[in-house]
DNA sequence: TCTGGGGTCCTCAGGCCC
DNA sequence: TCTGGGGCCTGAGGACCC
């Protein structure tokens, strides 16, 4: 039946990855630009501080991001340490995506410094991805002073493994088509999804470089790593059509958490914190107008052990009070059994968010009739891609 | 010298309902 | 009336990402 439809040649994806290099470094070198030249990290002062984000200099003395303050700074005692500004990387951030909206068609975020953009189609022959890449990081470089890695290829993930490779202050284009060759010769951990344990799990059969997995038998994969494996499977071998979302989706959770200087004992000091954290929640949650269906406490002990406990409320909540008061239950019910053990880290989050204004729809309906409710439901489902929001207060099952 | 904070997604066990 | 199984849900934990 479409035998006789002519169609349009299908254009080659083309996926730019856009990675700000050392975004927070750069960011304070702006602020400050004595920085510029010399080791910096950003981080914390504490005792229990990480590098947020280490500039080249720093990294050349074995410095990097994630790695405990106290341990960076004795490899490289000269190092400036700058306490992290949220409030201007997100303005900085905010400066970098509006510029990559002006840019290209289709731009969807992921964290404060990089984005993927679609350039599919842009130019004749391919090459029109490439001049766009040039083009916004000649841009980057001019109206915001930072400067942005981009790597181009036909799917998300070897986008994002060719800026990795691009940095710092790079572009790498790989050839249409070409992105399964591109990674084989690459070590695993370069591959998005392949963390330590995977990495670890998979050097232990002899596997090390992406090619090698990419000739794996994908069911092995399966049988061993479940959906990871079959994502592994498809990224090693540049098998990548995850679009670029140019609408960014709604959070799924909200959360708050707080490592102590010292492990705390003091409840009073806990609930201190806890209210804190439902206060600084439920904010979040009134401005993006969502509510929690769940409440969730995170807890962990001097062992570095981490326990989460969570309760479903009878109602979502947004309000202070009712966060802190199913924070407050699960804290005592956990202490209660746990014994009085000191904490080192204490969170509160709010998950399994629903619309806010829809939410209240439903709760006004005394009798709603079914058909309309479940029409209500699915837009709340087509609008979050969420399989959690439910007919009734606590849902079937266990209460 | 120990290991931050804010997220997403997946897996699994156990319970409830049909 | 009993039982088994599938589907759905909650709760907990783990892996991974920036």
């Amino acid at each position: 039946m479409c035998a006789s439809q002519p169609q349009a040649p299908r254009l080659p994806r083309r996926i730019a990855h856009c990675d700000l290099d050392t975004f927070f470094v750069a960011v304070e070198r702006l602020r400050d630009p004595q920085l510029v030249g010399r080791p910096v990290l950003v981080g914390g002062r504490g005792p229990r501080s990480v590098v947020a984000s280490a500039s080249y200099e720093a990294r050349a003395f074995g410095c990097h991001s994630a790695q405990p303050m106290s341990q960076a700074l004795r490899a490289c005692p000269q190092a400036l340490v700058v306490s992290p500004d949220f409030t201007r990387y997100r303005a900085a951030s905010e400066a970098f995506h509006a510029l990559l909206h002006s840019a290209s068609p289709a731009v969807e975020s992921v964290g404060l410094d990089e984005a993927f953009a679609d350039l599919s189609g842009i130019g004749a022959d391919g090459m029109g991805a490439r001049a766009t890449a040039q083009a916004i990081r000649a841009r980057v470089r001019a109206e915001l002073g930072l400067v942005v890695s981009v790597g181009i290829a036909g799917g998300r993930t070897t986008a994002k493994v060719a800026s990795d490779r691009a940095k710092p202050d790079g572009l790498l284009d790989v050839p249409i088509g070409g992105d399964a060759a591109f990674l084989a010769p690459l070590p695993l951990r370069e591959l998005p999804l392949a963390g330590p344990r995977l990495v670890e799990r998979l050097a232990l059969a002899g596997v090390r470089t992406i090619g090698q997995v990419a000739a794996l038998d994908p069911a092995w994969l399966v049988r061993q790593f479940g959906a990871a494996g079959q994502a592994l499977s498809e990224r090693a071998r540049g098998v990548d059509a995850t679009p670029v979302r140019g609408v960014p989706r709604a959070a799924v959770s909200v959360s708050r958490e707080v490592t102590f200087a010292e492990d705390v004992h003091d409840r009073a000091v806990l609930h201190r914190v806890l209210a804190g954290h439902a206060e600084r929640v439920g904010a979040d949650l009134r401005r993006a107008n969502r509510r929690a269906r769940t409440v969730t406490l995170k807890v962990r002990w001097p062992d570095f052990t981490t326990v989460t406990r969570s309760r479903t409320l009878a109602r979502p909540a947004q309000s202070t009070a009712q966060l802190q008061a199913a924070g407050r239950a699960l804290l005592a019910e956990l202490l209660a059994r746990e014994g009085e053990r000191p904490v080192r880290l204490l969170g509160l989050a709010a998950t399994n968010l629903v619309d806010d204004a829809l939410q209240l729809r439903l709760e006004e309906r005394a009798t709603p009739r079914d058909e309309e409710l479940d029409r209500a439901l699915d837009a709340i489902r087509e609008r979050y891609g969420g399989g959690a929001v439910r007919r009734g207060a606590a849902g079937r099952g266990r209460s």
